[in-house]
DNA sequence: GACCGTTGTTCTCTCATGGACATAACCCTC
DNA sequence: GAGGGTTATGTCCATGAGAGAACAACGGTC
């Protein structure tokens, strides 16, 4: 399937959305030293420009000084306010996006035990720790490529780490980039797990095509869903 | 701040979007059984909705089994390609989110050595390996709380582990909530690097304020973007 | 064959977004 | 005081999304 992941990131405050479109129209004001030049610059009619930031300015506080009269006519510069702002959004995106082109092993099973927003879940490779939002009994289990760290088998300390989720399995494939691979492990279900790594660690931990591998993964970055219940037929849970 | 950060997931395929709009179209169809139904139920005209359904398999495959005549005038179910679209902008919702909750920790570096789309980059706090687009010389690295493992001090091993971002520093707090805990360490910066642990976590740790500890996280969890030049008054560099 | 509730198709109407344009206010330079 | 380029504000129009209504086609049941 070639399903592309894509996403629109905001910044939500009072009700008011900070989105890329407005983060180009700052960008342009940044760049070009009034409003009337960045709208235009974008293709844009200044007096839409003009009110939009008002409006981002009654939620979000001053992001825009300006000036009018003076030599030049006057001009706008941002304020310390908008560039936070820019910068927020910026990373968020770049968060996004690394979600977004990351794969990831998905795992069905059920809760079998809670502690406030942490679950042990119980699937087809083993028991889980997760995230797990309340309410739900049988979960999908999402686990981020990069979030699975390889280990040399014994080689890990049991008690002396954080990332107490761990899978022994056999290596099944290794796909190389430039820098990085990603490496797929057998650990006794359909779905292999899949851990994204640098080409570096793969010759550190001597990995090749058939060899064992411990892969563990924080409690904490494996996020739970609800399983859809269109195929199971049970809806028992409280 | 109190602000919100927000997303809009949609999955793309031949340049028609599938966002959680459509998605509740195709649930109201599983639950109500015909799309006239269901339209109704979600308060939207029927002759949008079919039009939409129509415009979505034009992308996406087939999606609704649509029946009419017979007994009760017909009728509509989902097709399997229709769940596993479901189930797959649940995943990507459910990603989302997380980051969308996750806090981060925020560094600032120069790229010192490129190798692909993974770089060695000098920060205050020392030389991390982190993804970077390519092009950027100065980037800010986002360091995810739930990506961040902690250890004991001398308990990890040096060359048999793949999560080679390692930094040493000192617990300043600790925020537990019901099962999770927030870890600040002193690593030597002004800003402190955060992790989300369970609380169990803490406890196998013997971790406590003013405790030393090991924090590592892999490269490839570690995504940088370009740092904007805004605020900071070098502009020497190409 | 009539009935019925569905799917399919087409039309008009409304509403929100945003561009295009005009005008006023501003304030420094000349 | 005139000029000039800016901010600020209002009005008109094009576009698109979606509601609403009308009507044909369908194929079981009665």
């Amino acid at each position: 399937m070639d399903l592309d992941a894509g996403f629109d990131a905001q910044l939500d405050k009072s009700g008011v959305e900070f989105d890329e479109r407005d983060a180009s129209l700052l960008r342009a004001i940044d760049d070009h030293g009034s409003l009337n030049a960045a709208a235009s610059a974008l293709g844009r009619s200044y007096s839409r420009s003009q009110r939009r930031v008002v409006e981002l300015e009654e939620a979000f506080g001053p992001l825009v000084a300006r000036e009018r009269g003076g030599s030049g006519g006057g001009g706008s510069t941002l304020t310390d306010g908008a560039h936070d702002l820019l910068a927020a959004l910026e990373r968020l995106t770049a968060e996004f996006t690394g979600v977004a082109e990351t794969e990831e092993t998905v795992l069905d099973g059920t809760v079998v035990e809670r502690d406030g927003e942490l679950a042990t879940v119980e699937t087809t490779a083993g028991t889980v720790r997760a995230i797990v939002p309340t309410g739900s009994r049988r979960v999908r289990l999402a686990i981020r490529a990069d979030a699975v760290t390889l280990h040399t088998p014994g080689a890990l300390p049991d008690r002396e780490t954080s990332a107490r989720n761990r899978f022994q399995g056999e290596v099944t494939a290794i796909e190389s980039g430039d820098a990085l691979a990603r490496v797929s492990l057998d650990i006794g279900t359909e779905v292999r797990l899949t851990a994204l790594v640098t080409r570096e660690s793969i010759a550190t931990l001597a990995l090749s095509l058939g060899s064992e591998a411990i892969a563990s993964f924080k409690a904490t970055a494996t996020r739970a869903i609800p399983a859809q219940q269109g195929t199971s037929d049970e809806r028992t849970d409280d």
